[in-house]
DNA sequence: CTGAAAGCGCTTACAG
DNA sequence: CTGAAAGCGCTTACAG
């Protein structure tokens, strides 16, 4: 591994002490503000300090302590605008409580999560806020981070037993509610045969959303075609090419709840090449209101989950947990909130 | 600060040595994949590290060998998806390199970065990669990195005279020969009266983009009237109100090359408002290719920048330094390209 | 109020 | 091929 590289001569603690004639232990007291040194002698370190231009090591200090100044982020994937959100709204955060973020990203790859984590554990964060890759596997994440570091699952849950046994804290979206409130506001509008479109059945978030969307539907005495249950990648370009699976049952439904964002505008585009028009004779909604939601054609009926105000809440809860590691592990479930918007036109009354 | 949070008994090399009967030097020299420990000793320390779940302490190693395995990342603003892709090509190449990413957000404030680089330096960076806030100074930035650290400026340059003395590297977009471009694409089109719309004159991406479309309009023999010149900040809501400017002066352009496609969507917007059509009435073009740029109404003709692969490069030139701090200091143009869509339109004939 | 000493977990000459 | 010892830059009882 070629991964490491010399460093210049630093000035340290010493430098500092025999420069203004102290020991190095009253250099380190007036570091971490004590209030035990002396008025003088603290003006004339400080005036050292500044005048060498100290720069405090806190790797040393964090292993003279143990303890740990980071927390690792891993994410699915930067690119995706909902977890530059996120992660900023993370970074900001952490770096407000003085934490410093280890970023990792994981491209959607168990894999290469596996490979982040180790690389970052070998980095010593103080916890782990983890976006778990599809196909992640609970325990083989609790192999690598072991059972000691604290751990926020965010947006993807896994196997419950392991995270309860390990004391992991959960921080997900109201996707039941979320993808219900959708669903409802569809039915409103007067459309009765309604898809769920995307997403892969496999991921917790997918079956939750799913969930909300067949409790509409039930309560307002609507059928599910299971046809109209369509996967699909979270992503654009396989929902455009997916389209055309709601069509293949006859009477096709008016109207689909997306799984997310990316599905909703994918399909849009799929829509509009089979010569349909969203927002017109077909009605779609979203979850996430990504930034292209608001400017899209036409403007995208979506779930807002604030991702930035959740990246915050993420930092805010990994160092609570930091500071009481031996409380009971937490659950929390974020709102979200249905923004209307075009995209969700009402049915075409066929005669 | 209570930013520390004491961590669990870690499992050490004593543990590991003590645990197979050989020496703490002997663990050592296997986990460095020394080539002078016999095969079986090897094999049976190796057996021992996972039996144990051994985690290497980089830290320590660093601090004792004195290395870095981190680069800092700092970027104006993480929730711009341009500034995402960036970092998530960062990340991806430092990780393939066996670096992890310190992330630090500055939120565009020259303040705050330097916070953020303060925070950062005390965790021992091996390198640094700069997106300058706006209004950064170059001697701030060089007080509080010091002059050992290597230390690359992307996407803003700063004083050429603190940059070149520090040897700092520059990755920066050839926005001269983009401007040039995206304006002698209107220029082909029809358009003889075409505005600069956006950005701020003291950023020096937005000085480099104007001179471009200035280059190209002296080399048409065309007109630039100053007032259409119109400065606005680099946000879409800001360039949405700026709009009206561009029909201050009578007749009013055809055309506006925007200083990137944030401004260039939040103008298409302001167009609508005043009745105008982008791509039928008025033409835009942007700079970037961020995501909604192929999906807004209607697609914008823009300069793909490439911020992923940016990103990776960006790495690649730290790295680089790091293996070689005394070489000279490189100045990296990369080559942006021209993307048509119909947001280009040509111009209506008046009689 | 200040200093001498031990130690965090690792690495690296140096002996053997 | 393996081990004893010193040291990276810091902190923290413990004396004084």
């Amino acid at each position: 591994m070629p991964k490491a590289t010399p460093v210049h001569r630093q000035i340290t603690l010493a430098d500092i002490a025999s420069g203004c004639g102290v020991s190095r232990a009253t250099v380190s007291l007036v570091l971490r503000g004590s209030p035990l040194v002396n008025k003088n002698t603290r003006a004339r370190v400080e005036a050292e300090l500044k005048r060498q231009g100290y720069v405090y090591n806190r790797a040393a200090a964090n292993l003279r302590r143990r303890t740990s100044s980071s927390i690792a982020l891993v994410i699915n994937e930067l690119g995706n605008p909902y977890f530059a959100e996120f992660a900023a709204g993370v970074d900001e955060a952490l770096g407000k409580a003085g934490f410093v973020t280890l970023l990792g990203s994981t491209g959607e790859s168990a894999v290469r999560e596996q490979a982040v984590l180790g690389s970052l554990m070998e980095h010593g964060p103080g916890g782990i806020i983890l976006s778990p890759a599809e196909g992640s596997d609970a325990r083989q994440v609790l192999t690598t981070v072991g059972p000691h570091v604290p751990l926020l699952l965010f947006n993807r849950e896994l196997d419950d037993e392991v995270t309860e046994i390990n004391h992991w804290d959960v921080l997900a979206l109201d996707n039941v509610h979320g993808a219900r409130l959708a669903t409802q506001h569809l039915i409103e509008l007067g459309h009765r045969r309604i898809a769920f479109f995307g997403g892969h059945r496999d991921s917790s978030s997918c079956r939750q959303r799913r969930e909300g969307y067949q409790q509409a539907m039930r309560d307002a005495g609507l059928p599910i075609e299971p046809r109209w249950l369509i996967e699909s990648s979270p992503t654009r370009l396989e929902a455009a090419r997916q389209a055309g699976a709601l069509f293949a049952v006859d009477p096709a439904p008016t109207a689909a709840v997306c799984y997310n964002d990316a599905v909703a505008l994918g399909l849009m585009l799929g829509l509009n090449q089979r010569g349909r028009h969203p927002g017109h004779d077909f009605a779609v909604t979203g979850f996430d209101d990504i930034a292209e939601a608001e400017v899209s054609v036409p403007p995208l009926t979506t779930l807002a989950t604030k991702p930035r105000e959740r990246g915050r809440q993420a930092a805010e809860l990994i160092i609570q947990r930091l500071h009481h590691p031996n409380t009971k592990a937490t659950r929390t479930i974020a709102p979200v909130q249905l923004v209307v918007r075009e995209s969700s036109c009402p049915p075409i009354v066929t005669p």
